[in-house]
RNA sequence: GGAGGAAUAGGAUAAUGGUAAUCCAACGGUCUUGAAAACCGUCGUGCGCAAGCACUUGGGGGUUCGAGUCCCUCUUCCUCCGCCA
């Protein structure tokens, strides 16, 4: 949700910017409309002031016991007429309403312009491509043929895209979730939170999800809720419709959730394996910071993600997003992308954002800069440190070995028992 | 799931249907070497340079010239009963 004040002043930037970002939105329109409602509450405010007013007079009569019986009467017009422009009133605010949430984020002026996702910019890399001496397996025979990760048994018990970890691949998964929790807590500062996975309504509407993205959650309509597709949602609704004091800030919480993607319009795409699956892990990192600090806390971030991958030597690079590609609610954001060499390509595992003010408008998201002054608007960030699907198969790609065994990355081995090797069972 | 009760500003508390009073906390000031105390002021939101105006008693509707108050409805919390990992 954009500030109308921001919409009247750079009516011709915002319409713009809907279009790099490739969901127009007829500004336009929403200025009309914002003028009539301004005529509008002038004449209804002149009207209620009338009404305020001989409304005390009728109290002064009454206690005077004098007749008001008159006034009464005449006033009944001024009441009708207020409750008409009212409901006017009311249905302009609505279209407006309807046109405003549908405005995505202005991208920040450091994103690049671009059409599509290839026009996302390399800003970093990290490491090397490994090289290896023998023929390399995927991670689909590696995960088959080590008995860690059974699609067929995932596919007969939910469906396609709900593969089973089992024995070492369930430990690995359960490692890594532990070992990225702690190091955000301890290492980076950030407060663990154990989110409920079901969300309602409000709640989506908050980080942007809804209305625009409806169709990818899956709904469970007894209850009016959603499973959560990220834990960013939960997260960062904690503090919806509340004003935060400046010494809590910046607010840091890192979550671990399970998160469900319908990815409904996304069939025939990463279709095989472990690359997109409708229920993953992941470690989410969200953020809550005073307005000027929010493009450091958005490096910082990125660092904290960084961080995890260096950690587990995984060769990755980072982009930044072109605003073509770029989300709804954010204003910038970097993919960090690991490389997977059996699939022979990089694969996304987390996507850090600022979301500027977007968010906190949409969820009444406010700090005090100071003792007695006015509520702002903060700005929210996320960013996930780091998800587990995608990176179980960037770990078996690249630590596998010619005998067809994995690897175990040091820094997980005291998460594991101390294996170092993993076997077929 | 059933039966009761409750919700007023950061907290606490008032208001015969007549337009939200008061206390505490917080903040600014006076006084003071400094602090405390005392005293004065600010202390829900929006618009406005301002004067001011409008809005605000958990959310939404209704009755009324006028609703914190009456009616309907939803939400949350508390107590009890039932069910339950």
């Amino acid at each position: 949700m954009l500030d109308m004040q921001r919409i009247r002043e750079n009516p011709d930037a915002i319409t713009q910017a809907t279009i790099n970002k490739k969901s127009p939105v007829a500004i336009d329109e929403l200025l009309e409309l914002d003028s009539r409602r301004k005529n509008i509450i002038q004449e209804v405010e002149q009207l209620k002031n009338v009404r305020n007013e001989r409304s005390q007079d009728v109290a002064r009569l009454k206690k005077e016991k004098k007749d008001a019986t008159e006034l009464i009467d005449s006033m009944k017009q001024v009441s009708e007429k207020i409750k008409d422009l009212d409901i006017e009133q009311k249905k302009i605010e609505d279209e407006m309403y309807a046109i405003q949430i549908r405005i995505p984020n202005v991208p920040h002026s450091t994103t690049p312009h671009g059409n599509c996702e290839k026009d996302n910019v390399v800003v970093a890399q990290w490491g090397e491509k490994p090289v290896f001496n023998f023929k390399l397996k995927d991670h689909i025979e590696l995960g088959t043929s080590l008995g860690i990760i059974d699609f067929p048994r995932g596919a007969k018990i939910s469906g396609a895209g709900f593969p089973v970890l089992k024995g070492m691949g369930a430990l690995l998964e359960r490692a890594l979730l532990n070992f990225f929790l702690d190091i955000h807590t301890v290492k980076n500062g950030y407060t663990e939170v154990f989110p409920p996975f079901l969300v309602n309504e409000a709640s989506l509407f908050g980080t942007g999800q809804l209305p625009k993205s409806r169709e990818q959650m899956y709904y469970i309509g007894d209850d009016d809720l959603f499973c959560i597709p990220t834990a960013e949602v939960p997260v960062t609704n904690l503090h919806r419709d509340e004003v935060l004091e400046m010494k809590d800030l910046p607010v840091k919480y890192c979550a671990y959730s399970a998160c469900f993607r319908r990815e409904a319009g996304s069939y025939g795409k990463d279709t095989k394996g472990y690359l997109r699956v409708h229920q993953f892990n992941k470690v989410e990192l969200v953020k809550i910071v005073e307005p000027s600090t929010s493009y450091l806390e958005h490096e910082s971030l990125r660092n904290d993600a960084e961080s995890i991958l260096k950690a587990l030597g995984l060769h990755y690079r980072v982009l930044s997003l072109c605003d073509a590609d770029l989300s709804f609610a954010a204003a910038k954001c970097y993919d960090l992308e690991a490389w997977a060499p059996g699939e022979g390509k990089f694969l996304e595992v987390s996507s850090c954002s600022n979301f500027e003010d977007f968010q906190a408008r949409r969820m009444n998201l406010k700090y005090r800069p100071g003792a007695g002054e006015k509520p702002r608007f903060a700005h929210t960030l996320n960013g996930s440190g780091l998800a587990t699907a995608r990176i179980i198969v960037a770990i078996l790609e690249t630590y596998q070995t010619e005998q067809g065994t994995v690897r175990v990355p040091e820094v997980l081995q005291k998460y594991m028992n101390e294996i170092v090797e993993i076997k077929p069972t």
